[in-house]
DNA sequence: CGTAACTTGTGAAGAAATTCACAAACACGA
DNA sequence: TCGTGTTTGTGAATTTCTTCACAAGTTACG
């Protein structure tokens, strides 16, 4: 199978988000025109995206909303429920445990982690907060699909050396810091400060043509 | 000048970064080659990053990482105070108003604004919640660069609109929704459900080849 | 049934981004 | 001063991504 583009996946994402608001609306077939208009994107694009993965759409019509939908909730693995762990109960990571936004899509946080004898042990959203100790004893006894690490960024690359141990599969950093992991976990970071650098790049540079 | 892709800005925030951090271990020159393996990408890729901006390097002898670090400010717009403020005092909004990483890199948060009146006049990490209502006098008053949105997705297109009227330049979202901003205004949208999904997409597609 | 109006799926063209590869510049030691 | 070993800056080649453009399939309707 032919490599799929991170923008081509990020895209299908967005995808699936209109046409859940489409299923909402109770609409029953949509077009690639009306997909791309809300996405920012062309009518070319959508058709080349989905194309990769078959044919969904049926000429002179369109695509069905609901199915298109179930197709690409599999395609992007959300058919099965994802088991997560937040790795740092602080500022950050409570917000994130207590965001249920993300068990409506598939990703059930199954544990919380922290190495500060003062919030070990306390309750954080219906978690006990639990020892790094445990993380790997935790993720034998049952397996863990995603960590999300919320630490500082000094304790980062430790932390993931850790999950990676623990047998974890994919990471999702929020710690500015480029993060080392073997090639067979697959790893995310969302650097927010950088997001704000391409910010501060964009005001800076508006007037030159 | 020629466009600049938005990778390449990408890049750019993260060779800033490992400048400071050898900047901070005293190192006084550092080569492409060695610039690219801590950003996972190759020596001629940082060359030509570097090139739409000039030339910055000493043949046979790499890069001053002081000088280039500073001129990287300067291309990134960080050489001066870029005045933020957070709108939607909730659990994203609070932690991103109580982490410090952004004052350090110039970006200060100067007020943090919410439609609750139970949250409205509270105090949050040094600043006073204040009114939507505040916001766009506030802003005429005294011009904000940045505004970063952090209420409901439902909420957020209004939101947005009231930031633009309050003639705000650029917005970082974090709600789940596709905004649509005049293209005078520059957006970024951190969706982490979205990351997510990419990472459940990578491990299911892992053992295809 | 025939035709008009749509819309998909996809090769081919075009644009953009990345990598290659090498001349030119420089440091340094003998 | 000369030769050796580096490393930059950049056109050219290559790869990847996006857009174009159109045949083929479908519906609607008289
Ligand atoms: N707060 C934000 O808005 C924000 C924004 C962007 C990035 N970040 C990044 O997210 C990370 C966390 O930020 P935060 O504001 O939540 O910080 P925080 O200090 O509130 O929380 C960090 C938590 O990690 C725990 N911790 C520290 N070392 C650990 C280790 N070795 N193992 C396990 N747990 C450990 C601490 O006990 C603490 O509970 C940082 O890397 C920060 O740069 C935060
Ligand atoms: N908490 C997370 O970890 C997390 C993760 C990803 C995305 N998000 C997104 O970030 C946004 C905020 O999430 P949260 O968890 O902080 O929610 P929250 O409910 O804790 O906070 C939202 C805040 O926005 C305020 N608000 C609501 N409508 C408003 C309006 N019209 N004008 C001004 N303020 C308004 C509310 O009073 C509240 O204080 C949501 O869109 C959510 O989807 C949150």
């Amino acid at each position: 199978m032919k490599r799929i583009a991170d923008s081509t996946v990020r895209r299908l994402s967005l995808y699936l988000r209109f046409l859940e608001e489409f299923e909402a609306r109770g609409l029953t077939t949509i077009s690639s025109e009306e997909l791309a208009a809300r996405g920012g994107t062309t009518s070319a694009q959508v058709r080349k995206d989905l194309s990769f993965f078959g044919s969904f759409g049926k000429r002179g019509l369109g695509y069905s909303v609901g199915e298109l939908a179930s197709r690409l909730r599999e395609i992007l693995g959300l058919g099965r429920e994802w088991k997560v762990i937040i790795i740092g109960a602080g500022k950050i990571g409570a917000a994130l445990a207590q965001y249920h936004g993300f068990r409506q899509r598939g990703f059930r946080i199954v544990a919380v982690y922290d190495n500060d004898p003062a919030k070990i042990g306390r309750a954080l959203d219906g978690f006990r907060i639990r020892a790094m100790s445990d993380l790997v004893d935790d993720a034998r006894r049952d397996p863990v699909d995603i960590a999300v690490l919320a630490v500082p960024a000094q304790a980062a690359q430790a932390v993931a050396d850790l999950a990676v141990r623990a047998g974890i599969k994919a990471i999702m950093n929020f710690a500015p810091q480029q993060l080392h992991v073997p090639d067979s976990v697959a790893l995310k970071t969302v650097n927010m400060a950088m997001e704000l650098e391409g910010l501060s790049f964009a005001l800076t540079n508006r007037e030159s043509t």
